[in-house]
DNA sequence: TCTGGGGTCCTAGGACCC
DNA sequence: TCTGGGGTCCTAGGACCC
């Protein structure tokens, strides 16, 4: 027996539920994004296989979504259904014998067992899944999280993917380094200007020259994940939120601080509505904007004194944007409040 | 051309204190 | 007159993830 971090994935997560309850739908390019118009500022949260071989992704515009796929059936983003469907599939996992279960998201999860078979282990998860939900994953294996996350993928759709410390260079070593989870494109650009444009080059860089670039936590942090290094356990500690925020895009820019003041105020009141769900005051107020030419600014204050008010908040944000002395359009608002730290800490 | 909404974590640098 | 080194707290902002 030995310890090994499977992946589990459900395949196209949103857009299977939505079949599942209108089985019409099975076969045919369906996107899930925003409130199902496609004239509204709002992007692609899923879309089906048959979308995606329009060039359908997730994260695109849907109005551009919509061009590449005319006859694609858009549907509103639906999230207590997909809560509900999710909380299923956790509960799978979390009854398979010997599992521990740390939750991702909505539609993924590790899964730590000590087994002989992890492959087996995996289609087991699979059935469950299946016979418990009628929904598909896919499974990747590996002995770290980044390598049974990384692995996932070459088994999607569906399927199941191994991936270890002996065949980590064979499969990644000559994609750019963003290959790899937890490196994007503003890191992997930054390592290519160093000479590290390869997984392969990454895994060889000395930790040093990653600590004088990205600093001395972060540096060999990245290190290691070019080796697929790092953690090997899963953690199953319910997890308990830091933060909370709102934010919406205005499918109207808005304009001037007259505009902007009523807007902020009702975010303050839905996040309020986050805090007293969970009985903890907001100690520092996050003002984000989006401004018209596409660029975003965060600022943020400390509050004197923790507290729920809505007003308080709304007035915490509204000087926050006072300060910037910035009067062009504003296509997006968003208030984030930090909560006291639970007694004992996190 | 068009870019959501929900999060987490890390770092740089200034203010302030001893 | 010149001016150390350590520490903490705070804000701004970068980067990443689903």
């Amino acid at each position: 027996m030995s310890p090994w971090v499977l992946h589990v994935d459900l395949d196209q997560f949103l857009a299977a539920v939505e079949i599942l309850r209108n089985p019409e739908l099975a076969g045919k390019p369906v996107i899930v994004g925003g409130r199902g118009d496609p004239n509204e500022r709002a992007v692609v949260s899923t879309a089906s296989y048959e979308a995606r071989e329009f060039g359908v992704r997730s994260g695109m515009a849907l109005k551009i979504a919509m061009r590449k796929c005319p006859g694609a059936i858009l549907l509103p983003v639906d999230r207590p259904v997909y809560e509900a469907a999710s909380a299923q599939v956790m509960a799978t996992l979390k009854a398979m014998p010997g599992a521990v279960v740390e939750v991702l998201g909505w539609d993924e999860a590790f899964v730590g067992v000590d087994t002989d078979d992890p492959v087996a282990y995996a289609h087991d998860i699979q059935a469950a899944v299946l016979a418990a939900t009628s929904l598909h994953c896919s499974v990747g294996v590996g002995d770290t999280l980044v390598r049974a996350k990384v692995a996932t993928d070459y088994g999607k759709p569906r399927g199941v993917y191994v991936l270890t410390a002996d065949t980590w260079l064979d499969l990644l070593g000559d994609l750019p380094t963003d290959a790899v989870w937890g490196i994007g494109p503003r890191i992997r650009d930054r390592l290519a200007d160093l000479g590290y444009a390869t997984v392969r080059d990454l895994a060889a860089a000395d930790d040093e020259a990653l600590a004088a670039e990205f600093g001395p936590t972060t540096g060999p942090h990245i290190g290691r994940l070019g080796r697929g290094e790092g953690r090997r356990t899963v953690d199953d500690t319910p997890w308990v939120a830091r933060a909370h925020g709102r934010e919406t895009t205005y499918q109207q820019d808005l304009v001037g601080r007259d505009e902007v003041e009523p807007a902020l105020r009702e975010l303050a009141d839905a996040v309020v509505e986050d805090l007293r769900r969970e009985g903890r005051a907001c100690m520092r107020v996050h003002l984000k904007i989006r401004f018209k030419p596409f660029f975003t600014v965060n600022r943020s204050r400390k509050l004197s004194e923790p507290t729920s008010d809505p007003a308080v908040i709304a007035a915490t944000a509204l000087a926050l944007y006072d300060r910037l002395e910035d009067d062009r359009p504003v296509r997006l608002l968003g208030i984030r409040s930090e909560m006291v730290p639970p007694e004992g800490g996190y």
